[in-house]
Formats: C-alpha cells, structure tokens, sequence
DNA sequence: GCGGGCATGTAAACGGTTACATGATTCA
DNA sequence: TGAATCATGTAACCGTTTACATGCCCGC
C-alpha cells in the first residue's frame, strides 16, 4: 500500500498526470521509494477504479491522450488513514550484510571491490538527499513549493520541517553505511598484512 | 539470488536439514536476510534439482522424512562467485521515512505513536545484533563455532572478525534509526509548542 | 493422552523487475 | 528530418507473503 501512499501524497500537492509522477519518481521522491512506469500506470488505473482518485482526460493533436488525476476525497480519507495507522516493517533482506558476514570466503581484491562500491552508492544516494536538504532549505524545491501555494500560514513550517526531519534521516544511514564501508577496508588492510606475517 | 547465497553459506557450515536451516532463519541470519520456511523448502528443491546441493534422505520412525542436504563442489563455486561477483543494490523502498516527509498530515497522537514505534522496532533490533557480536566475541555461537572447527587455524581471526564487522554495521544502523526518531520526537514536541503559542 | 517441537510442504495472491511496445509533439 | 521528450501502457517472470495443510516423535 506505500507505493498506493506515495502516489496520493504527491497528488495530493496538485493534479498530475501519470507521466508527471513518474518524474516526480525518478527524482526526489523515488530515492525513498522507487516505482517504475510499469507499476505506476496500472496502480493510477486501479486507483481510479477505487474512486480514490479521477482522471480528467485531455486530447493531445490529433490522437494523443493525457490523463490529469485529481485525489477524490475518498483517496483524501485513504491518505489521512494511511498516515494514521499502524506502519507495517518489511523484515531486513540485505544482501550488503550478508556478504560481509562471509568477506573470509572472497577474494581479497573482491573484498575491496565489494566495499569500495558500497561508499560509491552510499556517496551517491547521499549526494541526493543532501542536494534534496539545500533544495528544500533555499525554497527552492518545486513540489514543495506548490504544496506550501495551498497550505496555511501556520502549517508551512511544519511541512518544511518534517521534510527536512525525513531526508535528514536518510542523510544519516548513508553516512553511516559509508562509515561501515570505511572502517571495513581498514579491517581488511589490517587482516592482510596479519596474514602475511603469519606465512610469510 | 541472495536466499540461495543465504542458504549455501549456512550448509557450507555443515550438513542440515530444511527445518535445521529454517530455524538458523529465524534466528542470527534472519535478521540479515529474512525468509520463511515456505520459501527455503522450495529453493532447496530447486537447488538440488539443479545440484547445487544433493539431499542426504533419513527415513524418521515408520513414515517421517527428513532430508539432510549437503553443498555439492558445483554449489561451493556458485557460492564463491557470488562472493567475488558485483552485488545488486535493491532500490530504496522506505516507507517510514515517507511518511515522515509527510507528518503535517498526521494527528499529533499518531506522530509519537509512529516514532515511538519506530525506536521500539529498531531497539529489539539492536538487541538481536548487540547479543549476537557478544555471542561471537565470547566464541559462544554455535554455527560460527561449527565453522570454526573446520577451518584452518591461520582463518580463524579473518572469519570472526567478517562476522563481527557484519553485525556491527547492522547494529550502527539501527542506532541511526533509534536517533533519528528522537530528534523527531523533539522536533514534533518543539513544534506542537510553536503550534499552540501562535494560535492560542 | 497430550502438548511441544520436529519435519515437510502446497497454493493463491501480491508486489516488483525487466523487457517489450507504440506513437505523438516539439524544437532545432 | 531527426532527436528529445511527452505519453501510455502490456506481458512474462520472479520473489515474497500469507494462509493452509499434515503428521510423527518424544517426554511428561
């Protein structure tokens, strides 16, 4: 039901159209969840389905079609619901962990490789949401920007707080992986040269 | 892929049978990669179909069964390969923090309710790794220690140290976690005040 | 005799990935 | 005229979740 959450927060903001969202998805927002166009089009048609949200149709030239999604205030009620209740946790699958359980089994080159692209895309998922961070400090974000256009005076900090408060968050754990990642190819450095002076 | 790695690097320890596995699931590397026996029964029989594992079958008193499957050499290299290989990064899919980017929306009961839930979640699993890197440290842990006895002296450092790094890493997430939601805490308290002194 | 742990699965549904597929508009 | 971008999907597959299903063995 996230990606259902996701879509009704960021229509909620304004009417999209499915190909807007899927901007919106690979941008910002899809670095705290991704959704490819292939899920997002049949999830906006099921929802529409579900009266949470209505397409408004719009003819582009001569065979074109556009389809602008307005959030119903059932869907309105979804979202309020959503945000309310209970969050379900996925059970951890990481995949990075589990391989640094068993570094004795790989290479030593391969451990390098391993670690040294875990700080990559640390570094990189980092870079986005600290760019994300400035964006929305320096007002400047788009999105937020038209949410706050239909917000009271009273809530707009609290709108921009709580953003920050969220991408701060993921801030947080990159830094922390890249740590990890950092303190592990000391570890490995160290494990080598201990194994070169056992058998010389 | 990660599940049959799972697998293979916890039969690699030694012989065992699905529901032997099934439990190391639910406990220590469960908690790095989750899966319920309903999924490992039927890998293990994809993998011995493809004989990356063969099954060792004990008949248990009149009709029982029990299938002890041990890791063959073409499941050793499928193991090793995916060790040396490059890992793929699943995208992010967070649904706290989506929700956290959207709090405003939220009754203020929710937010704590939310947060603190948050801290009670990520503290059980800081728990789980913390006990488990002392299992480790006061060589107490019984798979690491099956490993241990077939592994050569001069090994034995490198693959508790791996073990340890792994956990730890888990670990210095889940303290991210737990102080990313006190700060939130903070912020959702600090602005509740600001709330309520601007419109009294 | 009964409860708890041992032991094995199947089936349906759901969510996500990857590949495929098409065509219109706009601007250089 | 051609490339970029707008715009919309379908289909097959895979992995995961949830619910269902069965029955033995051992110790109290």
């Amino acid at each position: 039901m996230s990606l259902r959450s996701a879509l009704l927060a960021l229509l909620r903001i304004g009417p999209m159209s499915g190909y807007e969202l899927q901007k919106q998805f690979s941008q910002s927002v899809g670095h705290v969840w991704h959704a490819p166009d292939s899920q997002i089009y049949p999830e906006l048609r099921k929802m529409a389905t579900e009266e949470l949200i209505v397409a408004e149709e719009q003819t582009r030239g001569s065979a074109g079609m556009r389809r602008v999604y307005h959030v119903t205030e059932a869907g309105e009620q979804a979202f309020i619901d959503w945000m309310n209740g209970p969050l379900k946790y996925q059970r951890t699958r990481d995949a990075a962990h589990l391989r640094a359980a068993y570094l004795e089994s790989a290479d030593q080159a391969s451990v390098y490789a391993f670690l040294n692209e875990h700080i990559s895309h640390w570094e990189s998922e980092l870079q986005v949401w600290e760019d994300e961070i400035a964006t929305i400090e320096a007002l400047e974000s788009p999105m937020l920007n038209r949410r706050l256009a239909v917000t009271a005076d009273a809530d707009r900090e609290v709108t921009i707080a709580y953003k920050k408060f969220a991408y701060e968050g993921l801030a947080a754990r990159a830094r922390s992986e890249i740590e990890w990642a950092q303190r592990g190819l000391q570890l490995s450095k160290r494990l080598e040269r201990t194994a070169a002076e056992t058998s010389p």
